[in-house]
DNA sequence: TCTTATGATTCCTG
DNA sequence: CAGGAATCATAAGA
């Protein structure tokens, strides 16, 4: 800030004040006789002087400075502005001792340090975290702590405080170069300390309006910022072709008992390269998937058959080539054979024979969910323990809906991979 | 612009 | 708490 405005703003009002009190006050010094009369002219000018100065360049205004202090009729004037200043009982205005404290900047304060933004860094960004947690609801609650949210508002928390120290810096710069202004006109006026005070409140107030608005933009990045990445989890993309295509694989080959258990989802999110950088989030999608597809596949059976009678022959080939390379590994050493993996990049098809089981069903009562016993391999409820695996029109697994066209790859797929007892 | 497909969300149940 | 069912919202294609 320049200069000539900082006296024109912060100390032009003290200063006019004085003059026009002085002005005011003429009538009274009239008694002094017309001898006076040269000696006023003087105290014009002087004043003139002074006022001009904010007008003037930083090394006129020194010179001028220079000269009225040495001015013959400065001690002159020096008296009549006490004088004045004791009769005017110049009021400080503005002076707020002990005003509470804005509720509006407690509001944003507190906003912030709930946000994260302020405080401690790491409990008040997961409590920001939880909260927006919340606002979601549900099972998504670990999944927010999402890093992409988490380097933003580390960045705008970075940016608040750098922001913040510059207003202190700056404010606590101009209270110093204010005070020395006044010092050093204290000089040529009377100023008391309490004026001085008055002043540094001004300035403070001053500064401490920047700051709220400060805090209040960083507030609304926040929440913006919150409602952007709460609009990017609802807002959806498609998987890719070759994630939906894992995921089928999985889905038909796991189709008696299509329930992905906690390693598996892992594992699938991860082949699926699921674009998210939390694994619960994309363990999230992964159930998501399996849970319209299931209920989508059991609405309308004979629209995914297709799909179906696709992924079994793909499970065939690949098991046909899992056969071959194990048939190729006991012959070549005396190794034991790989394991039932059919293929390097693919899953485990433990219950590849799935999709190939036309067994009847017995009862026709719906599927149940594996749960896993306490060997840690989950257990076949009985239906599928016995081979049902074809979902029935009420509302279960029916054997009408299987792949029919698919059967025929059974033995050879099944004899190898059907570990029903899965 | 309309329809279909599909990922996500919500509510409910066992 | 996982999963079923209904529903919403949006991407994608005709």
């Amino acid at each position: 800030m320049d200069e000539t405005h900082i006296m024109q703003s912060l100390v032009g009002v003290t200063l006019s004040r004085a003059v026009h009190g002085g002005m005011a006050l003429a009538p009274s010094l009239d008694h002094q006789g017309s001898e006076d009369d040269g000696r006023k002219q003087d105290i014009g000018d002087i004043l003139h002087q002074i006022m001009g100065i904010t007008d003037q360049s930083l090394d006129e205004a020194q010179a001028k400075k220079h000269g009225l202090n040495c001015h013959r009729m400065k001690p002159a004037l020096f008296s009549v502005l006490c004088e004045i200043k004791e009769k005017t009982g110049l009021s400080i205005r503005g002076v707020h001792e002990d005003e509470a404290p804005d509720p509006q900047l407690m509001r944003l304060d507190n906003m912030l340090l709930a946000e994260g933004v302020s405080g401690p860094e790491k409990g008040g960004g997961s409590a920001a975290v939880a909260a927006a947690a919340a606002a979601l609801g549900g099972g998504a609650e670990n999944s927010i702590e999402h890093s992409d949210y988490r380097a933003k508002l580390a960045q705008i928390r970075q940016i608040y405080h750098t922001e913040l120290e510059k207003y202190e810096q700056a404010c606590n710069e101009f209270t110093t170069h204010v005070m020395n202004l006044l010092r050093e006109q204290s000089r040529t006026r009377p100023i008391s300390p309490k004026e001085i005070e008055c002043m540094v409140g001004i300035i403070h107030r001053k500064f401490s309006s920047i700051q709220m608005q400060l805090k209040q933009s960083t507030c609304e990045a926040v929440m913006i910022l919150r409602s952007r990445f709460l609009d990017a989890r609802r807002k959806r993309r498609n998987f890719s072709k070759q994630a939906t295509e894992v995921l089928n694989e999985y889905f038909y080959s796991h189709l008696s008992n299509p329930y992905p258990t906690e390693e598996a989802k892992e594992e699938l999110a991860k082949k699926c390269s699921i674009t998210v950088s939390q694994l619960d989030w994309a363990k999230q999608k992964v159930s998501n998937w399996f849970g319209n597809k299931r209920i989508r596949y059991k609405k309308n059976i004979s629209k995914f058959q297709e799909e179906a009678n696709l992924y079994a022959a793909k499970t065939a080939v690949t098991a046909a080539q899992a056969v071959a390379a194990a048939v190729q590994n006991s012959q070549d050493s005396s190794s034991p054979a790989t394991p039932n993996h059919a293929s390097s990049g693919s899953f485990s098809l433990s219950s590849s024979g799935d999709m190939f089981m036309s067994m009847p069903s017995l009862n026709g009562g719906s599927y149940q969910r594996m749960q896993p016993n306490n060997t840690g391999q989950p257990e076949v409820p009985h239906r599928q323990k016995i081979g049902l695996s074809v979902l029935l029109g009420n509302g279960g697994w029916h054997e009408a809906a299987t792949p029919s066209s698919v059967t025929s790859p059974a033995e050879a797929a099944g004899s190898i991979h059907s570990d029903t007892s899965n």
